[in-house]
DNA sequence: AAATTTGTTAACCAGTTGGTTAAACCTTAT
DNA sequence: ATAAGGTTTAACCAACTGGTTAACAAATTT
């Protein structure tokens, strides 16, 4: 009836898993290493989760279900567009900024099962653009923003934001910045990134 | 059929690695898939570039040597920055829809091994920002464009052409948009991306 | 045309991988 | 205490993995 012993060792492999899985994909993790890490024999695993993909799955929704509320609260709320983007960008950065690995998985992986995103959808709370769009419509045609389309105004914000984290390589290299002056571009990136978009939709 | 010298083999073999490298990555991808691609015996592919390391080092070299060339181009001409912009956009989303596995490839690779974009730097032709940082800064000076950091706007500029192409799945999802219609979105960025930058940028 | 080098193959190998099993270990209800 | 049932472990396994080998075939050199 009740569980025994260690009540946390399911979470405590959750935890492992989340780990290796973000750090190193689904191909690239291995079973082993999630049990080192969580200290326990490798035959918990299957006894928790029964597969690697299973246990994988646990993870990436645990992953995306931290992404979803974010994307959600630019959409749903009623605040102006500009707030929408102040507030996104803000939150969305800092949130990021402590987990760095999170933004890499999800692209990662959804790439690499483009079937995996089906499944998602069917969860309530899944992202969805309709209201967000609509107050996009609302403001330009109240003459609030300049005319563009909501799906691309949508992206361009997402694009701005996560691309710091997955091209955070990129940005080193090509900038010449070590890890100090990277956080320092990303944490500037909290309110350039609001302004420069809100700059290209003001009306003039 | 006779047997005879295949003087294209070695072209042959990074042609099928190109393919499974870069829709299953390093880790993802196999040896005896890559040999049942190009139709040869896996033994030589370790005759032709002895670990699946160096095979895979073949192809990212290649890959990555496709990019740069872009990025040298809006940071090297003497164009103003809005030709740079427009240009850029053009020619990079033109080209990465013609390699759409491109972006996700390099991304997915530099993320997996952060020492490997070091090496690459030693290369001739590893993209440098200092001639576009300091046409930009001439700019602002010249008041024919808002103050903006430079590094923050070449990240701009990279984030808003390569996004799409690393979360297409996630632009499918969340816009409902088939196959046809992200293309129709993504062929829009072509001056909708550059219109948008220009936009931010411009004095008002 | 014989000898040598280069290209190619099937078979093989040792290490690794995800997953299983049977027995032991706890914790609780009787 | 003992039975029962969930929890944990060491040992095991079959399939797979990157890589090697030795023999053979084709091209090149002598």
């Amino acid at each position: 009836m009740k569980k025994k012993k260690d009540e946390n060792t399911e979470e405590q492999i959750l935890e492992a898993a989340k780990s290796v899985f973000q750090s190193k994909g689904m191909d690239g993790a291995r079973m082993q290493e999630i049990a080192d890490k969580a200290n326990i024999n490798k035959a918990m695993l299957h006894y928790y989760y029964r597969s690697k993909q299973l246990l994988f799955e646990a993870v990436f929704k645990q992953a995306f279900s931290l992404l979803a509320p974010q994307l959600n609260a630019i959409l749903n709320d009623d605040s102006s567009v500009e707030d929408k983007i102040r507030h996104f960008t803000l939150d969305y950065t800092t949130f990021m900024m402590k987990h760095p690995y999170l933004p890499n998985f999800i692209i990662q992986e959804l790439n690499r099962n483009e079937n995996f995103i089906v499944k998602l959808k069917q969860n309530t709370g899944f992202p969805n653009l309709e209201k967000f769009k609509a107050k996009v419509k609302d403001e330009i045609n109240q003459g609030l923003i300049e005319p563009i389309d909501a799906d691309q105004l949508f992206f361009n914000i997402l694009a701005l934001n996560i691309f710091p984290f997955l091209g955070k390589p990129l940005i080193k290299a090509f900038s010449d910045k070590d890890e100090k002056s990277y956080k320092e571009f990303v944490e500037s990136r909290k309110t350039e990134v609001a302004n420069f978009i809100i700059n290209s939709i003001k009306p003039s």
